[in-house]
DNA sequence: ATTTGGTCCTGCCGGC
DNA sequence: TGCCGGCAGGACCAAA
């Protein structure tokens, strides 16, 4: 479920609750979860130190001492928690990580769609999805010259063109659909003709947009919590995303669903107007 | 090469 | 109430 902004608040409350503790064993529960056999996961960590949480995009890189990280996918559903050993396992925890210091670092996933492999450090871009991952949305990584460039040779929709992480990292469904409302871009306008001035727009945008839902730490839609269980807050700064049949914030018509590349999406029918093309 | 569609899973909600 | 289709914040992979 969570876009790069829960991830986000994912990896700060894992690093609160779990950085430096160490791994007494690993239980795995569901093995399709995991790129090695149970054994060989739990072989490689026992012992091990978890020594901090990166990201990239919607993947944590869980830093493991020796030299290994686990790279970690929630998907729609991933949750990590910490309880305290002893504490009931519910029916989707499918990965436990027994803590030297009693508590239990726990992975929860309904939909069973998150995956974690575990690779030598340094080894992280071998892993699908990784491998072609595209700038992050910042201001330092995100270069105008680079979107230029990528949406001038792509004829897919802008939708899903924004939801293909080898094109930016970490969009995905709810925060695709707010930019395009908030730049007044319709969601199948192709991004080849985009004018260059919508995609500075839409560039700002992203950058802002994803900077200010990991200052309200994510949004919670459905059942997504973070490693504190505490929802986040965004959801209620949320512009179009779920909010069809209500008075677009801006003009007041409606706002539409439709499906696009099998994604629900968002957007008012009279702010975002697809345009011919690039020169309009 | 680029783009689309099916697939992986489970639970929930609305309609009949 | 019970059943069923449709849907869900993602992304890989095969096929067009």
């Amino acid at each position: 479920m969570p876009e790069l902004p829960e991830v986000e608040t994912v990896r700060r409350g894992l690093t609160d609750l779990v950085a430096g503790c160490r791994i007494k064993s690993v239980e795995v529960r569901y093995q399709k979860m995991i790129n090695l056999s149970a054994d060989d996961f739990n072989k490689a960590l026992v012992g091990r130190t978890i020594d901090k949480i990166d990201r990239r995009g919607k993947y944590l890189l869980i830093r493991i001492s020796g030299g290994l990280t686990i790279v970690s996918h929630l998907r729609m559903e991933g949750k990590y928690d910490v309880e305290p050993e002893g504490t009931p396992v519910g029916k989707h925890t499918h990965v436990i990580f027994h803590l030297m210091d009693g508590r239990q670092l726990r992975y929860n996933d309904t939909r069973k769609f998150g995956r974690m492999n575990l690779v030598d450090t340094g080894n992280e871009m071998t892993v699908a999805g990784l491998k072609t991952i595209g700038p992050e949305p910042t201001e330092s990584d995100l270069k105008l010259d680079y979107m230029v460039k990528i949406f001038g040779k792509s004829r897919k929709v802008i939708k899903p063109f924004l939801l293909d992480q080898s094109n930016i990292a970490g969009l995905g469904n709810i925060y695709a659909d707010e930019v395009l409302w908030m730049s007044k871009i319709h969601p199948e306008q192709p991004a080849n003709t985009l004018s260059l001035d919508e995609i500075k727009i839409l560039r700002k945008n992203i950058i802002n947009e994803i900077q200010k839902a990991i200052a309200g730490h994510g949004t919670t839609v459905h059942s997504y919590s973070n490693a504190y269980g505490e929802a986040g807050s965004f959801q209620n700064q949320l512009s179009v995303y779920g909010r069809e049949g209500q008075p677009c914030l801006r003009c007041g018509t409606p706002i539409v669903k439709i499906k696009l590349a099998q994604r629900g999406t968002h957007f008012c029918p009279a702010c975002q107007i697809v345009h011919g093309d690039k020169d309009d």
